[in-house]
RNA sequence: UGCCCGGUGGUGUAACGGUAGCACAACAGAUUUUGAUUCUGUUUGCCCAAGUUCGAAUCUUGGCCGGGCAACCA
């Protein structure tokens, strides 16, 4: 039975808005700033945006907010392009606030014109000093009072480039005593003597936030404008900007942010890991940014799975980084072909196989899908195993080897555990074991039934590669809210690296942006900086390790 | 202390006046040539109080708690 699937609220009012023929369909849109990396609260977005037009007829647009030239980049703007597409969307159009300077400049004029704005020559502590506090009202300017003809001629000159900047601003006149702080008399446009990333040295004022995204939703006739919950208070001056300006009443809907633990989500913060280097760049697979994701392995559908499942309300939440890490697995385990690798080498020696003999070992590519079919891996008298697969004196539960004791080496013979060598510090340097030749994988006489199976590498045809291996970049769930700087929190362990693990022949063709599950450790995926002569392999996310659990008790 | 928003298991999210459900997490067991996957089961919740009603997570009122708002940022 196909259960109803219950809607969120903004769909709720959509579709409320299509029953009483309010609208006929949809237009919503997605807008960035330009002045950082997109992060997985924005995939939310992103899903919700797009989402809501492949649901119901209408589209999406892609606008870039760019109307700060100081901090916003071409660069950004590409990388935003690239993490949409790659999340699997596509905008009807791309827009900019930019390409509506002009049109905002003349919205401002009829402003002005209504007597609705003034020019404000007060400085911006003044400015501060007179919207007053929460609880106590502002007092207005002296400039308040200007005529609208003084208004209009002071206005043009500021974009004529008469003045510097900081000397004047663009207020609109609404009401200095309002409970609502957004709506004493905000700024609407300043001056910035700066080079834009697109009208280059067209202008030198420059539309403030309130004065820019609501307009241009009309332009484009949004008919849904979706944004997060620190734009609430600006709702009222966002329909009084449309009711004065007579413009298309596109209406703002505000949704709760996403907040994920153990990382940060603010553009201010991650641009602050990348210029202190304390990550490699935006694209640091540590980092919660979508082209991390990327490069670290997850897939479009993971994020979007997860997304869909975090829902769309208002309220504050923090969510278990577990469920990402839930959803790239469930999508991996279907997806992911299986490979071996040694990523902490120990030498095992079958005593009893012919010295120079190989052998072709069929084993499955992904037993949960039946199309991957199957390969062969060569199988020698020499073998890499993991470490932590021997254990001198294994506990009862422990389902590996040690001495006496039998396994299973993966898709190959069972095998059982002779002897040890030591180095003069203790340490294990060599395994001894057995094998049974009638064990064979798919071919199996031996009637033993062992309890564990462990993956292994023949040492001559082994080949190397540099894994990386990461952490949470945190080690608190919450650092953007803990006391202090949130630096003092990073997980000095959230990268680990081995320089010099063992892969399967077949992983030397590997490519970007082909996902691998290295049986037993975790999903891989091949990183962009690897070269011929040196594979880099990222872990994506580790396997479910129940085992761990155990032993840690 | 002005205005605004919000409170459902550990974390998220449903319920639209009628049996509090789902996912993740946790725990227990079965299966397993990945201690993975799969399967089965278990634990844990309506912020409080009063009111309306045959019946309240849902409606009303009053509390309590959390968050936001005073950038020439968005």
């Amino acid at each position: 039975m196909s259960e109803e699937k219950s809607l969120n609220f903004i769909e709720d009012i959509i579709e409320e808005d299509i029953k009483n023929g309010k609208y006929k369909s949809i237009v919503t849109r997605f807008p960035p700033e330009p002045n950082g990396y997109l992060h997985i609260g924005h995939a939310k977005a992103i899903c919700l945006n797009f989402g809501l037009t492949k649901k119901y007829p209408g589209y999406t647009n892609l606008r870039f907010d760019d109307t700060n030239p100081v901090t916003e980049e071409t660069e950004y703007v590409d990388s935003i392009k690239a993490d949409i597409k790659w999340l699997g969307f596509e905008w009807k159009n791309e827009r900019y606030t930019s390409d509506y300077f002009e049109q905002l400049y003349q919205l401002a004029v009829k402003l002005i014109e209504k007597g609705l704005a003034y020019v404000d020559d007060s400085t911006p502590d003044e400015i501060a000093e007179g919207k007053g506090t929460p609880t106590k009202a502002g007092i207005a300017t002296p400039f308040r009072e200007r005529s609208i003809e003084e208004n209009l001629r002071l206005f043009k000159e500021m974009r004529d480039g008469k003045y510097k900047d900081g000397e004047k601003v663009l207020r609109a006149k609404v009401d200095m005593a309002n409970p609502n702080m957004q709506m004493r008399d905000p700024l609407l446009y300043r001056i910035k003597h700066a080079h834009h990333h697109r009208t280059e040295d067209t202008w030198c004022i420059y539309p403030m936030y309130d004065f820019a995204h609501g307009q241009s939703d009309s332009i484009e006739n949004i008919t849904h404008s979706i944004c997060t919950l620190e734009f609430v208070p600006h709702r009222p001056l966002y329909d009084w900007l449309i009711e004065k300006l007579e413009i298309f009443p596109s209406h703002q809907y505000e949704f709760a942010r996403l907040n994920l633990t153990y990382t940060v989500m603010s553009k201010r913060k991650l641009l602050q890991l990348v210029n202190e280097k304390i990550v490699s760049g935006w694209d640091d697979p540590r980092m919660p940014t979508i082209s991390a994701f990327r490069r670290r392995g997850y897939t479009p559908e993971s994020i979007r799975n997860f997304c869909e499942r975090v829902g769309v309300q208002k309220r504050e939440n923090l969510i278990d980084l577990s469920l990402l890490e839930f959803f790239i697995r469930e999508d991996l385990n279907k997806k992911a072909l299986r490979r071996m690798a040694v990523l902490d080498p120990v030498k095992l020696v079958l005593t009893n196989y012919p010295e120079g003999k190989t052998e072709e070992m069929e084993t499955e590519n992904n037993p949960e899908d039946i199309n991957a079919s199957h390969r062969t891996i060569p199988f020698s008298r020499e073998l890499w195993i993991e470490k932590e697969d021997f254990m001198e004196e294994p506990p009862k539960k422990f389902f590996r080897l040690g001495p006496g004791r039998a396994v299973r080496l993966k898709s190959a013979y069972i095998i059982q555990c002779t002897g040890f060598k030591k180095d003069d510090a203790g340490n294990i340097i060599e395994i001894q074991a057995e094998y049974l030749p009638e064990s064979k994988s798919g071919h199996d006489n031996s009637g033993l039934k062992v309890k564990g199976t462990i993956h292994w590498l023949s040492i001559p045809h082994a080949k190397t590669a540099e894994i990386k291996l990461y952490n949470r970049l945190f080690k608190i769930e919450d650092p953007a809210n803990a006391e202090g700087d949130f630096k003092k929190y990073i997980n000095p362990d959230s990268l680990q690296v081995i320089p010099h693990a063992f892969i399967e022949p077949s992983l030397s063709t590997a490519k970007v942006g082909e996902y691998f599950q290295f049986i037993r450790k975790g999903y891989f995926c091949l990183d962009k900086d690897s070269s011929t002569d040196k594979l880099v392999f990222n872990r994506t996310v580790t396997l479910k390790d129940t085992w761990a659990k155990e032993k840690d008790k």
